[in-house]
DNA sequence: ATGAAAGCGCTAACAG
DNA sequence: CTGTTAGCGCTTTCAT
């Protein structure tokens, strides 16, 4: 594939378009980066120069000399969660039209992951970063971060550093509210280790906050991995259908997320639960998949392209220096979209 | 956020190390980079000086000099398509542990994207590009392209790069035969935009092959992008549901793609055609959506994990000089999954 | 408005 | 085995 090193023509540098155009390459250098104080007609000279040599400046230069890079570091949670993927993809399009290149690094739900990855995008000098999630060991992440380096967190919150998320109570409120409105008594809330630690309690204290208004009782968290019949409550294991059997049934469920709830819909159709009659479920995020006839799920939305684009705006704004100090921490409403597992469809 | 430069230290550098350790700056480069032919005492001491120093080599430094990178440049055709999501994972673990870091970016089926995408990517001095597709303006990509960087396509092929695939042909003639064994005789193919024209034509002729040799009539390809009523058949317009309905409709569909087919799902939800009896459906790509109950949906699997390996393998191998030559051509094979979209499940 | 010059931190010959 | 040296291509003062 590489030619021999004789024969390769050496791309031309700033040098060769500074001959060429009769000036110095400090010139070249401030027409290309569009400096102004360079005389109209020098300019244009330099301009033709540039033209037909085809030089193209040297990024790896630029980002030596400057010990800077124009590219976005992006910790994806698990692009397999759509969530996530469309996440991503708001965000590097909004990085991109900004003029940043977005580095995507996903983390798979692991922190020894997480933390390999934070330290090749700071390796990299990448301008800045946006966490989508962060697992386990946040003091290890913070230890590899340069504190010259900006970061956000999009759809989650940290409190030492910016973020643009919803607000975990208000969203699992919606639902709840939702559930209670339906005249559900005993009412789950589901999560997983999927899920962020922060956010998921954020969703649960919001659940049980409507549980106690409406004077019902509210439990535990329930851990379920999406897979297999056995979930834990307090850390004791317990069969996901003793939760739905029995006097006691619960007969509706509020998921941490859709791929959960999508998941508790397969094992409610494997166990001839039918939703919503039997069993009425809520997830959280509102990914595309949510929408399908199929599917038809219940859930509280995120505003996935606006938190993409709040979040590039904000570091952007750090590293263009309109925003400074402390932390900031923007919240964006969360919304109630109530499909076929909440409220059977009319015939 | 950022320190003022007189109170930020500047972060050791290989001088520090070399002073600290009483060596030259050659030698620790040679420690550094792991390089032979180092005493046994000298890289000890060098050791030392770099960890009481805290000294981390800066990459931007190594990249300008050797004028490389090593960051794998990743074109992905879509992220809210699971199939492009899941190998967009695979490349990224397979590179990470490989020492490379990808650099995902999203065309969106747009040209312009991807032209605009490849560009920033041979400006950043990739390494090498791992295309997951590719729309319109081959020509326009391969003049942005630095002919110096290997590429390698996964999952589709083009002939002047190396590529890693399956069989087009091989999984279209996988799934007609299935559908013909079922006793189908009007069987449509149904394509999109979103798919890759080769790949496309690729499974359209090995529709038309295996009708022919069952005696069966194929049609022409039916275009269709997943939302409306609205197909094109050879240019022209009509309904897609005239295609199922009346003398001459078709009793099943091989799909291009899944998530064509799952929205052909919907389509036949929502106009009351029962599936598979009135139509049998098949997608191909087989992602982990077509595997829930609910969708359940017959398709061709590509092992998507194994092309991914396989695509890295492949632009790490030119990168290390173990392939050198003209462009190699790698074929996976798909296999048939069935699912309830073809074959009623037993009650 | 333009030019001269000093690096940025590291690699890679080449000498010793 | 270790040190010396010459850049890589660009930005950025500082003179002119």
């Amino acid at each position: 594939v590489t030619l021999p090193d004789s024969r390769r023509p050496r791309a031309p540098t700033i040098l060769d378009v500074a001959a060429h155009a009769r000036v110095s390459k400090s010139t070249v250098s401030n027409v290309v980066r569009g400096s102004d104080g360079v005389a109209e007609e020098t300019r244009r000279r330099v301009q033709e120069a540039i033209a037909t040599l085809g030089y193209r400046p040297n990024a790896l230069a630029r980002q030596f000399v400057r010990q800077r890079t124009t590219i976005l570091g992006v910790l994806v949670g698990d692009l397999e969660n759509p969530f996530y993927a469309e996440m991503a993809k708001g965000v590097e399009r909004y990085a991109f039209e900004r003029g940043y290149t977005a580095m995507l690094c996903n983390i798979e739900g692991s922190p020894d992951f997480a933390v390999s990855r934070v330290e090749a995008l700071v390796e990299q000098h990448v301008a800045g970063l946006v966490f989508l999630a962060l697992f386990g060991g946040v003091d290890r992440i913070r230890a590899a971060l340069d504190p010259a380096t900006p970061a956000v967190f999009a759809g989650l919150r940290e409190d030492w550093a910016d973020s643009v998320s919803v607000s975990d109570r208000a969203g699992a409120k919606l639902a709840m509210q939702h559930l209670v409105d339906l005249g559900h008594e005993r009412i789950a809330y589901l999560t997983s280790s999927h899920v962020e630690e922060r956010a998921s309690r954020g969703r649960h204290a919001g659940a049980q906050s409507v549980l106690r208004a409406a004077g019902l009782s509210g439990g535990p968290a329930v851990y379920w991995d999406g897979e297999g019949e056995v979930a834990r409550v307090g850390g004791r294991p317990v069969t996901l259908l003793s939760l739905f059997k029995g006097r006691e049934r619960h007969t509706a469920v509020l998921c941490s997320n859709d791929l959960q709830a999508i998941a508790l819909l397969e094992f409610a159709d494997r166990q001839s639960l039918r939703v919503p009659e039997d069993l009425a479920v809520v997830g959280f995020d509102d990914i595309h998949l949510a929408g399908l006839a199929r599917i038809s799920l219940s859930t509280v939305r995120q505003p996935i392209d606006a938190l993409a684009a709040a979040a590039v705006d904000t570091v952007v704004g750090r590293l263009e220096g309109r925003t400074t100090g402390p932390a900031t921490h923007r919240s964006l409403e969360p919304s109630l979209v109530v499909r076929g597992s909440t409220v059977a469809r009319a015939a």
